[in-house]
DNA sequence: CGGAGGTTTGACCACACTCAAGCTGCGTGG
DNA sequence: CCACGCAGCTTGAGTGTGGTCAAACCTCCG
């Protein structure tokens, strides 16, 4: 477990890395490496909570199903973000895979036990929540926009900044890790409305799309304008 | 300073109701007792964030200014709740008070400290701050309902909540804390549309407004149903 | 009594939703 | 390899809800 450790790509980004070489190794002892295919629920509302885990690779999305059946997105999960709500007794949401995942998961009982042995864990748990909590308040600012366009073009530019490595600017070219309803879930839209801003993008040259999932970013700096929002900055966790 | 803790409203419920006798009286060392008036500002975001604090009594709000001007409720706080971005160096949002309010401020320095010397006080922090996280999901799933009915429906069952001593029953006579204009600004509507669906409440029967503040749920079951979502939860932090 | 800020109500209009029809991409099986 | 089917996406036409603009109305305070 050491040795998934030693070649784990989010290692010096993810809550685990502020610990030192023999406590990471304690902690590693109790963690398990799985992996989950696209789709896949991780955690069931209702169920009992009783394991967290940090996302190593893919993506999630954390949704909850109101009383009249309807989907809604509160939050995406990227590589190093920690899942687990970890003082609730029964998880208050879904959490499913958008893509082939990898993750490190623990028992409640396990982090709980960590986070009391190792209170530079807690702190930096507390940090992430923290973050977390902010990336929510940026999502609340982003459906809180009026008109569907700067609401369109803010997620794009969030999702262009998440898909890009060089953490200021977007990525030119990427995939939405979103389907059309997610993100109009996601924005308190319709799929059409959102369909059509992204029409109206690509007819005035600011986009471009590739095949269903792709998005070339022609001029980000019309983008920021016509969607106004400079920079809701990443909604997503990492 | 100890002897304000005898007398805190909050003792037992804010963050520090987790350290003994002891440790409470080092914390209550380090801490001030400060009033401030309504529509005084506590924070204002971009300012270096030197300090946090604990609401005793009163209500405050938490927004931001996004770039067109345009102002953002994120958050309520009522008594207990804990105001502070422990780990950013300026201050990303404004935290205003809603009604007169009384707190309990610690500098960073020492609330920093604190949490090193008493990882229960962290294990606290990071519980209140997985609740506001919550909370801000719930606030995101009244945001996201379509219909602007559902929207002041379910934000009047949560101020009732938040209203009312006993946790799980709606207060049946109350004042609401937020002016029209804030309440639309939560809901993502305007302050017409709200008033339009209160007079609509109210010529149903299911509510009576009493002056500009003030509530009488008069059939908070019709409320439920007109407004759907069976209890979004309070969505204040306390 | 007067003024100001907040609230209510009305008339009108636009933007986003609904409903419905094609279209595209993609996997499956003949 | 093409035919088929399906799911997701796009596009269109018509409608309705909530936004905009504007005026009247409280309520609180000086």
């Amino acid at each position: 477990m050491s040795f998934a450790c030693d070649t784990c790509p989010v290692r010096d980004r993810a809550a685990c890395s502020v610990l030192d070489e023999s406590e990471r190794q304690a902690l590693a002892a109790a963690g398990r490496i799985r992996d989950i295919g696209r789709g896949d629920i991780l955690f069931h509302a209702g169920d009992e909570m009783t394991a967290c885990a940090t996302l190593i690779s893919g993506a999630l999305k954390v949704t909850s199903i109101d009383p009249d059946g309807e989907e809604r997105i509160l939050a995406l999960v990227h590589p190093s973000g920690f899942i687990g709500e970890m003082f609730q007794p029964f998880a208050q949401f879904d959490v499913v895979a958008l893509t082939d995942s990898k993750l490190c998961t623990f028992s409640r009982a396990n982090m709980d036990g960590a986070i009391e042995r190792f209170p530079s864990l807690a702190r930096a748990l507390l940090r992430r929540s923290q973050e977390d909590l902010h990336r929510a308040h940026l999502l609340l600012q982003l459906t809180g926009k009026h008109s569907a366009n700067e609401k369109v073009g803010s997620l794009l530019l969030a999702m262009a900044q998440a898909a890009s490595d060089s953490p200021c600017h977007p990525a030119a070219l990427f995939d939405l890790p979103l389907s059309r309803g997610e993100m109009a879930n996601m924005l308190g839209l319709t799929i059409e409305t959102v369909s059509r801003q992204l029409s109206r993008l690509e007819k005035s040259g600011i986009i471009r799309r590739e095949g269903a999932r792709g998005i070339a970013l022609l001029d980000p700096a019309r983008l920021r304008l016509s969607g106004i929002s400079p920079a809701v900055g990443p909604i997503v966790s990492h």
